[in-house]
DNA sequence: CGCCAGGACGCCC
DNA sequence: GGGCGTCATGGC
């Protein structure tokens, strides 16, 4: 990645980035795309900090109103800026599979989300699909005046309060995932940092968290690459073309390869639904 | 009407 | 330990 700073704002280039790849592929869900001069842009916000980001062409992009200090303190670290993807790739693409997922949807990578917007985020991506995903949490910041609410707001809710997200079921689960991390009885910062199979046992105290959600919020929420999120598309996958397992050599960062097989598998593959 | 959506829980055996 | 019905909501 190099960068330079040009008015208010900062010129971007990064050949392993495409922000639509990664801004829509089912790790966030508060990225909108807004009509534009540029190919692309994007609006979002990472920990209350706005941004619209635009990509002019392949791998260059304007950070636009954004000063050097936040790029550098905030933005390079979400787009994970510090990771080299195409080393990332060449290792992947010893597997003949990978190495097509890498292919077709290189501009993946993985954000490095907060832990706390993420449980929730993915508590409610439970049994439902993106857009109504997107529309619930949607709700859920507009009550907040557009920004995420902390763990102690909704710690002060009820299941019933919550009626307004129309999110069914999960509600509960928002609530107790709430009331544990507000009085600290669950602490993310310290699962973050423990051995992995900790951290995935503390986050399945969790009311409504299971094996899929604490994968996902270790990968998307923790940057802990090594989880691994097997939902129905990548048992698929796993059954087709790794029934011995996933390469070793790409366990340290599993979570990567799962995010560039996942999208391929859902729209780029030649055999969308392999028999399982 | 049915089925499905980046699942988890409670209960059964 | 695996199998199955149930859990809200909305789109198709």
């Amino acid at each position: 990645m190099e960068y330079f700073v040009k008015g208010n704002d900062v010129i971007v280039s990064e050949p392993h980035l495409d922000l639509a790849e990664t801004l829509d592929c089912g790790q966030a869900f508060r990225w909108r795309a807004v009509e534009s001069f540029y190919a692309q842009t994007f609006t979002g916000s990472f920990l209350d900090a706005p941004l619209t980001v635009s990509q002019m062409s392949p791998g260059s992009f304007i950070f636009h109103s954004t000063s050097e200090e936040a790029f550098l303190s905030l933005w390079r670290d979400y787009f994970d800026f510090s990771t080299d993807y195409g080393r990332l790739k060449e290792v992947f693409s010893q597997d003949p599979t990978l190495a097509k997922a890498c292919a077709y949807a290189g501009g993946i990578r993985l954000l490095r989300q907060d832990s706390w917007e993420c449980l929730i985020s993915f508590i409610i991506s439970q049994n439902n699909n993106i857009p109504r995903i997107k529309g619930i949490i949607d709700r859920l910041c507009q009550h907040y005046g557009g920004k995420f609410p902390t763990p102690e707001q909704l710690a002060g809710e009820d299941p019933d309060s919550l009626s307004y997200l129309r999110s069914g079921f999960r509600a509960k689960y928002i609530c107790d995932a709430a009331r544990r991390v507000a009085s600290g009885e669950t602490d993310l910062k310290a699962i973050a940092e423990s051995p992995i199979d900790q951290a995935r046992a503390a986050l399945k105290e969790i009311l409504g968290v299971g094996p899929k959600v604490a994968e996902c919020v270790l990968l998307f929420g923790m940057h802990r690459t090594e989880a691994f999120p097997l939902d129905v598309w990548m048992k698929r996958v796993m059954a087709e073309y790794y029934p011995g397992g996933f390469p070793e050599f790409a366990q340290q960062n599993a979570g990567i390869a799962q995010q560039y097989l996942f999208h391929y598998i859902r729209t780029g593959s030649p055999v969308p639904e392999p028999a399982v």
